[in-house]
DNA sequence: CGCTGCTCATAACCCCAGCTTATGTGCCGA
DNA sequence: TCGGCACATAAGCTGGGGTTATGAGCAGCG
């Protein structure tokens, strides 16, 4: 193992020509939902004979049988219920891609306009908006991501009518209320040493460590800074790096470990990529997610809605 | 609302014409990680004026710039930092139906054969897939999906070398390990008087209420049947059907409560779409999930490494 | 009983998205 | 100043996925 180079050699063959494509996946839900291929295509703007075709396709390549065609219509095999179910975790998340890049591209003169932290951009916004597209259909929401400052500016401005941000500070001419906890977690590839460690990390070994981090100014560091002040500040970093998914990849590929949000960390913990490390109560790493408008101007209409979603 | 038809309009466009395909994004990805437009078209086998292309094309697309491109290569933009974590985010989901589309083409001289049941094998043998893949690359799998009892024989019959099953009893001839428990939810739809319930409901209460169901012999059904059995067993069914997602779809639509598999409805729950309901402690609707092998054969080689992974 | 209406399948044709190779241009470092 | 790497442009091919037209099973109804 050189340095941060892959850990076990990715699959060769892009994953595009192995995986039917979203259309495809579409269908099968469309036809498990209808009962029909033809209704199914119809759904989709498609002909008949497509769909038909389509799903033949799709059967050959995944070598099962997904469906059991009759003259009355058409049910899902046991298989098909399986692949059914993986396919609509595709399409959600295609989904979620789309309400985002959608408010991405949202011109200025969206009802709504959200400016956001890169974390919650990143990681609540689609799940936000995909939750309010459910409730208040036809809201034409507009997305700006970047730094707290950037959108405490951009509120403070009037261009957006809602700002999150996450950090241990409130930008001041800004009202706001807590709507989450982001906790920031120590992580390391699944063979470190820590990764099985069961006696709590205390600070002061945290802070005596170097760490693969985010380049300072980023809002992660500035919650790590904070807390490992009283034990004389985190040591000198192992490796920086400009963005989270280059931690991640550093870290996975067992440069050393990390402290990183769980939201960014989901996942890789779930398939044991990474492992967390138990920290000792004296190691409190949390900062509070914050919705933020102008000082004295409640939110309203759409804002209004999209604030009471985030507190759920 | 006439009956269980869609709630509100689905998007009518097919999702797959806003979205951009699997191989734009694991592109974007490629680009992303490996800094540079021609390194990641040779990684993804295509040619450099391909992946330019096709770059550019999902950036019209979207509407947004997502790389800076320069004379010593591509560093991805703000907005292309946000939306690489979404298209990461479709590239994982399709991952994982990859891996289960491939179990379950699987022959029988698999390395390793495993046999499960419908809720295990949708929910999470994906993620167990990947995470052995990770650790023992190169094991093939083959995966068969049915009922507990269906289950238990290929075990018994030597055709499956590890089982999962879920379910209040332990089929006898197999010895078998608890890795997991499965609650069991009460959910509804967001605008259900039950969804804002602050006050725990009772066994009785819910023992009186018509639901929606699984049809019986499910393993759900058998669980709510049993818990409620003291009460004199559930009401009748508001509905009887024949799938989880159908049971779903019905719930979302406001057709009446449904008792389903918290791994079921963990999406919904997120998004709002369904909410559960508190329930009373005299209400346990709890399920351990087993992994079985024939009597006195403990699993070795793969199936061992399969099964200590799903004890993580 | 046969009509009508639904189901899905097959056949023949068409088109464009996305690939290829060949080539051009700009920046960097030796 | 020249080679090497970056990305862009141009011109041409191919096949996956679409279309319309048509046929063949099965179900219910007058």
């Amino acid at each position: 193992m050189s340095s941060a180079t892959e850990p076990h050699g990715e699959p060769a063959a892009p994953l595009a020509h192995r995986v039917p494509d979203l259309g495809a996946m579409e269908l099968l839900l469309a036809v498990a939902r209808l009962g029909s291929l033809g209704r199914a295509a119809r759904e989709l703007g498609i002909s008949q004979p497509a769909a038909s075709g389509r799903l033949r396709a799709l059967e050959t390549q995944l070598g099962v049988a997904l469906v059991r065609r009759s003259p009355s219509g058409s049910r899902l095999t046991d298989e098909g219920a399986l692949v059914s179910v993986w396919a609509r975790r595709v399409v959600e998340a295609a989904e979620a891609f789309d309400v985002g890049a959608r408010a991405l591209r949202g011109r200025r003169d969206s009802r709504l306009r959200v400016a956001a932290s890169m974390t919650v951009a990143e990681y609540l916004m689609p799940g936000w908006l995909i939750a309010l597209h459910g409730r208040r259909p036809g809201t034409a929401v507009s997305l700006a991501a970047g730094n707290s400052t950037a959108v405490a500016q951009q509120v403070l401005e009037g261009e957006a009518d809602l700002g999150f941000v996450e950090g241990l500070d409130v930008p001041t001419g800004l009202d706001s209320a807590v709507i989450g906890h982001d906790r920031l977690l120590v992580v390391t590839a699944a063979h470190h040493p820590w990764a099985r460690r069961r006696l709590p990390l205390p600070a002061a070994e945290l802070a005596a460590t170097p760490l693969i981090l985010r380049e300072s100014g980023s809002g992660t560091r500035q919650v790590l800074d904070a807390a490992l002040a009283p034990h004389s500040g985190p040591a000198a970093p192992l490796l920086e790096l400009s963005s989270t998914t280059a931690v991640k990849a550093a870290t996975v590929s067992g440069a050393g470990p990390a402290v990183l949000s769980e939201l960014a960390v989901e996942e890789e913990l779930g398939t044991g990529r990474l492992a967390a490390v138990p920290l000792a109560p004296d190691l409190v790493l949390t900062r509070s997610l914050r919705a933020v408008w102008p000082a004295g101007h409640r939110p309203t209409g759409p804002a209004r809605d999209l604030l009471a979603l985030t507190r759920g």
